[in-house]
DNA sequence: GGTGATTCAATTGCTCACAATTGAATTTTG
DNA sequence: CAAAATTCAATTGTGAGCAATTGAATCACC
C-alpha cells in the first residue's frame, strides 16, 4: 500500500499514518498565529489561580484594569480599549454588576448610552490586584525589561493585525 | 470634593471621573497579558474572512494543521499538540466530523480511545490552504524572519507560563 | 483472576467572543 | 420641524474554552 491519497473507507483510515512529511509552512509549530493562540491560552491559564480567591475571571480582571485607568466609561468606549464588542461586554458587565464590582447607569445626555462606574468594592479592590503584576511576573520568570519589550512588539503585531497591509496595491481609480 | 473615595451612592459616580494617575504597573497598556490576549484576538479576527470560504472556524483550521502533520491521532493527543481539552475538543470535532472533514472511529485496540482521521476531502483541503500562511505573511507586513523570530519567542513564552517558576523555593521537608 | 486505581472521551454548566439583528435615541437633512 | 440616516446597547445564535463529573475500559497488584 503506497502512500498516496486513495482513502476513502473508514477502515483504511486506520492504517493511514504516514503521509509526506508535511512543507514546513504548514507545520503548526511554524505558525505565528498558534504560538500567538496557544501562549494566550496558556497566560490565561496561568491567571485563573492568581483571580480565582478574588472571585474574577481573566476577562473581568482586564475590564477593572480599564475602569481603575478611567472610571465612568460607556460600553463601547470600554470595548475600543478592551477590542471588545457590546455583545460580549454587555453580559460580562451585568455578571460583574451582580457581583457588585460595578454599577451600570444609563447616561442622562445621551439615553442611547450605558455608563459603567465602579463601586467602592470594585475601587477597593484595586490595592489588592497591585501585587497581581508582580506575582505574575514572577512566574513568567522574565525581568521587568523582557515583559516590557516583549509588551511592546505584541502591541506593535495587533496594531499591525487591525490595519492590514493589502499585498499588492490593485490600481483602483475612484468609482 | 476631594479625589478620595467616600463614594457609595449612584449619583456620587457620574461625576467620578478623576482619580489619581494610574501607577504604571496596573496600567492595561503595560500589561504583557493584555498586549497578548489583544494581539492573539486580533489575529483570529484576521483570519477569520481567509477561513470563511473554506468553511472553517480558527480552531478548525488548527485543528486540520494538527490532522495534516500526522493523521489519525486520538483526541487527547490531539489536545496535547493543540493545548486544549476533551471538553473543547470534543464538540468541535463532532462539528467538523458533521461537516466532512474527518472521522472519529473508537480504536479496536483500546475502546476508550476515539481516533481522529482525515476524510478525503480534509486531507484535499491542504493543497488549498497551502497559500493560507502566504496569505497572512503578506497582510502582517511581516518578513519571514521576523515571523519566524516572534514564533519562537511566543513559544518560549508559552513554555514558561506553562511551567511557572516558585518564586521562593519554600523549604519544604518531605511530609 | 478479581478488585481497586487509572485512563479515557463525553457530558454538563458556566463564561467568553463575535456576527447579525433589533429597537430606541439622537443627529443630519431637506 | 419632519423624515431619513446614524449611533447606541441589547439580544440572539453559534462556536469555542475549561472545570468538574460521569461511566466505561484498561491496567496494576496482589
Amino acid at each position: 500500500m503506497q502512500s498516496t491519497s486513495h482513502r476513502s473507507t473508514p477502515a483504511a483510515h486506520v492504517a493511514a499514518r504516514f503521509q509526506p512529511p508535511t512543507p514546513a509552512p504548514l507545520a503548526l509549530d511554524n505558525q505565528l498565529c498558534f504560538a500567538l493562540y496557544s501562549a494566550s491560552l496558556a497566560m490565561t491559564k496561568l491567571y485563573k489561580p492568581v483571580l480565582a480567591p478574588l472571585g474574577l475571571t481573566y476577562p473581568q480582571y482586564l475590564t477593572l484594569l480599564a475602569l481603575w485607568e478611567r472610571d465612568g466609561q460607556g460600553v463601547s468606549e470600554l470595548g475600543e480599549h478592551l477590542f471588545l464588542d457590546s455583545g460580549t461586554l454587555t453580559p460580562l458587565l451585568k455578571r460583574m454588576e451582580a457581583g457588585g464590582w460595578l454599577l451600570r447607569r444609563r447616561s442622562t445626555d445621551d439615553e442611547r448610552r450605558v455608563m459603567v462606574y465602579l463601586t467602592d468594592r470594585g475601587q477597593a479592590l484595586r490595592t489588592q490586584a497591585r501585587k497581581v503584576p508582580h506575582v505574575l511576573a514572577g512566574l513568567t520568570g522574565m525581568s521587568f525589561d523582557q515583559i516590557s519589550q516583549f509588551t511592546q512588539r505584541l502591541q506593535r503585531l495587533r496594531t499591525q493585525l487591525q490595519s492590514p497591509l493589502v499585498s499588492p496595491p490593485p490600481a483602483k481609480v475612484q468609482p
